[in-house]
DNA sequence: AAGGGATGAGACATCACTGTCTCATTTGGT
DNA sequence: ACCAAATGAGACAGTGATGTCTCATCCCTT
């Protein structure tokens, strides 16, 4: 009889993040669920977003667990970082371009751990000689995200293949275009 | 009298890219016209985007035949073309999401010209030698345009540094996050 | 079987945006 | 100075989405 909010969620998000522009008509019929429906779970649409985003943080803590980036040497850390996080691009996408259309300068402790937390595998990675110094940790946290993201446009529209996604971004990020010198 | 179409377009282009769903009322205030007369100019809402999509392939082959793709070292003009785009950022984010929100299967030739000849770039370092084979010039192209996007945001969002954004970005794009071993 | 809580369908008013129109005013050219 | 073209201000109807409400129906619980 009830209806399961959490598959209601994961169904919204699915759906916003192929069409962020969807309407809650939209929204609801894609969950399964009338408007009405949707509204006595969600006031409007609003906090839909917010709870979507509550969502999306849970999974990316979820992902970036099982990356366990505190473990082994910091560029294997960064790979399973990517390949964990990777399913998430698009809808993390959503998520970033929508808040940012909210409030500009509300903080967001949720995703400010986590950027702390891949910011310290970066900083791990420089300090043990991994890394270079001259790239700042929270620079390449930004990359990865961007990668990340940008992979799976790519993947959608064709221009990479999907086997190749998680190899060729983790490789630039790492690696970077120039062939290396002791190949 | 008239209106300089040119500086109207830049108007709303500037504002656009900061607020992406600003209103048709919204965007002639902010090009210091009446809502009247930006519909005397365009048409709606879709021609007033589609000048801007025309606009921001003018100002991207402009910024790339200032970057001359074709001269001199790969990295180099990888370096150029990167320094060149950055102030375009933004625009071509919004221009980016915009157009992905219409006609997904429509086809650009103007953006194809220009991702080709980026393209040419990275494969042309392959063929000197310059640039690793594993990473196609298709991903390689995306990644660029994904780096200059996120350095532009991650300025504005105070997480680096302005001077050291195209530093950063070409670094990372050419080098990666690896310490190279040959210093 | 009965009752209660939750849902689906739909009506309803509201709101913001859009596109079009009119009319007065300003501007630039001659 | 004059005229024509362009602009600004505002009115207007149409549209789509939103949020709220009612009522019938369904399903689970007891």
């Amino acid at each position: 009889m009830s209806v399961d909010r959490e598959e209601l969620l994961s169904q919204a998000a699915e759906l916003l993040t192929r069409r962020p522009t969807s309407s809650m008509d939209e929204i609801a019929r894609a969950a399964g669920v009338s408007r009405a429906t949707l509204h006595r779970h969600f006031a409007g649409r609003e906090a839909l977003v917010r709870a979507l985003e509550q969502l999306g943080l849970r999974r990316l803590e979820a992902a970036l667990e099982a990356a366990r980036p505190e473990e082994g040497d910091a560029a294997d850390a960064v790979r399973r970082m990517v390949a964990e996080a990777r399913p998430l691009a698009g809808f993390l996408a959503f998520l970033v371009t929508e808040n940012q259309l909210f409030e500009p300068g509300e903080l967001h402790e949720g995703w400010n751990r986590i950027d702390a937390r891949i910011g310290a595998v970066f900083q791990r990675g420089q300090e043990d000689g991994t890394f270079r110094l001259d790239l700042t940790p929270a620079w390449l946290v930004e990359a990865l995200y961007s990668l990340v993201a940008t992979s799976a446009w790519a993947v959608q529209d064709g221009k990479i293949a999907s086997r190749d996604a998680v190899r060729m971004t983790t490789e630039l990020l790492l690696g970077g275009a120039l062939r290396r010198a002791e190949a």
